[in-house]
DNA sequence: TCTCAAACGAGAGCGCTGCTCTCTCTTGTG
DNA sequence: CACAAGAGAGAGCAGCGCTCTCGTTTGAGA
């Protein structure tokens, strides 16, 4: 008998993969980037070989993950920015969502460093990732193009553009359909690039030894990032 | 007998030990971060065990190989800085290190990862890297306080540092004997973090279906730091 | 309602890993 | 010249990812 679409073993089957999945998640905090599916198997009390009949390998376990810490991050992006009252406040929106980035990461040190950090093994994920992968950055461009809207945007400056650039940068905008100009589409994709480095620099431990007060020290960045972008 | 203070016992060592790295290192190449004490070993056609009379453990093969990996890094920004011709344009030997930096990841990535990119087991190597690690902050930061010292700095500018955050780069000034004050620190500071995520971004497959000129669009972020900590 | 193929779990096993221990041979120094 | 220290090899342990085989369960079609 079908309920709801979906047979009973279906329904079974996807609650068994999201505990694995949940498990996995849980050793990964402890254990590093070391994910040990006997591990895994174990904690839940079945046989290793029983985690094939859900994940055909420990690599599309972790696929699995880090598709999943790709939304939850994207998905921490945009209720960050879809809570912020003053919606006029650009630069205020930036620095809310930089911080909700960052403080999900500190929440999933080793998930973050699973999507963002090193490639794991030899290599990566396939390119299911992309999908969500591409949340965020569109969070952090919809802030940019609307400001521009709002004409709440200083005056482009920043290193000028050589020309070939220019034009990989307008094919961007269009195959990724974001309405940003090239100037402004680079500052963006430079603030993105400098937020990443901003939270990975204090996650992976370089800043040890050096500065304490890192909320104050990311704000600092962040706003930073909103300046230099020309948010308002 | 001694032959300079060292026995030949002891030569014959420390070029084994460095053939051991060396072989590490090549395997790293191309096995990424996953390295394998027992192929090593194969490698260089002896028993695994052996190897344990050079590194008590794969960990401490893996601390030898960052902390060459991080003189190395510091190395080439020193040389870069050093080769730079005109040394009172400051922005440009801010970039030339930066590319070289950068290039140099390129050609060693996998060990560019084992340095700057997510911690690998379950932690990194402990503080015996101290000393290498700050050999390119050091350069970053030399051509700053040069800048300044020729009074080639654009005045600061910046988001407001809160009080408490001024008094610890105010003291991280003093521990780390950098003569620059609280503004310029925090901006030398901000910009090798942004130095950072550009590479990492780079390397570890953010750009990927983004940007191809990617040399271009390095040097557009490197002078945008420069801008940003006012070089000219 | 019964049947039977598909789904599932467990266990054994393969080759790999890091690491330890023991045994033998070499080496350089007192 | 003796002998302890150094060095290499091999066996072995527990763990790993993954495969295969063998019973059991289950749910959909006859």
């Amino acid at each position: 008998m079908a309920e709801r679409g979906t047979s009973i073993r279906a329904r079974v089957r996807a609650e068994l993969t999201e505990e694995i999945k949940k498990a996995a998640r849980a050793q990964l905090a402890v254990e590093g980037a070391n994910l040990s599916l006997r591990a895994v198997a174990r904690e839940l009390g079945m046989a290793s070989s029983a985690v094939y009949r859900y994940f055909a390998s420990r690599d599309e376990l972790l696929t699995a993950l880090i598709i999943d810490a790709y939304d939850a991050l994207g998905a921490a992006a945009e209720t960050a920015d879809a809570r912020y009252k003053r919606r006029t406040d650009f630069a205020g929106r930036w620095v809310a969502v930089a911080r909700a980035l960052r403080e999900w990461a500190l929440t999933a040190p080793s998930e973050y460093a699973l999507v963002l950090g090193s490639p794991v093994p030899g290599y990566r994920a396939p390119r299911d990732t992309t999908g969500p992968a591409s949340r965020t950055p569109y969070v952090l461009v919809g802030i940019v193009a609307e400001a521009r809207d709002a004409g709440q945007l200083a005056p482009a400056d920043g290193p000028p553009i050589p020309a070939r650039l220019r034009t990989e940068l307008a094919a961007l905008a269009r195959t990724v359909e974001v309405d940003l100009d090239e100037p402004l589409l680079a500052r963006t994709l430079a603030a993105w690039s400098q937020l990443y480095g901003a939270i990975s620099f204090e996650l992976f431990g370089q800043l040890d030894n050096m500065i304490d007060r890192r909320a104050e020290w990311f704000d600092y960045q962040a706003r930073g990032m909103a300046a230099q972008i020309g948010l308002c």
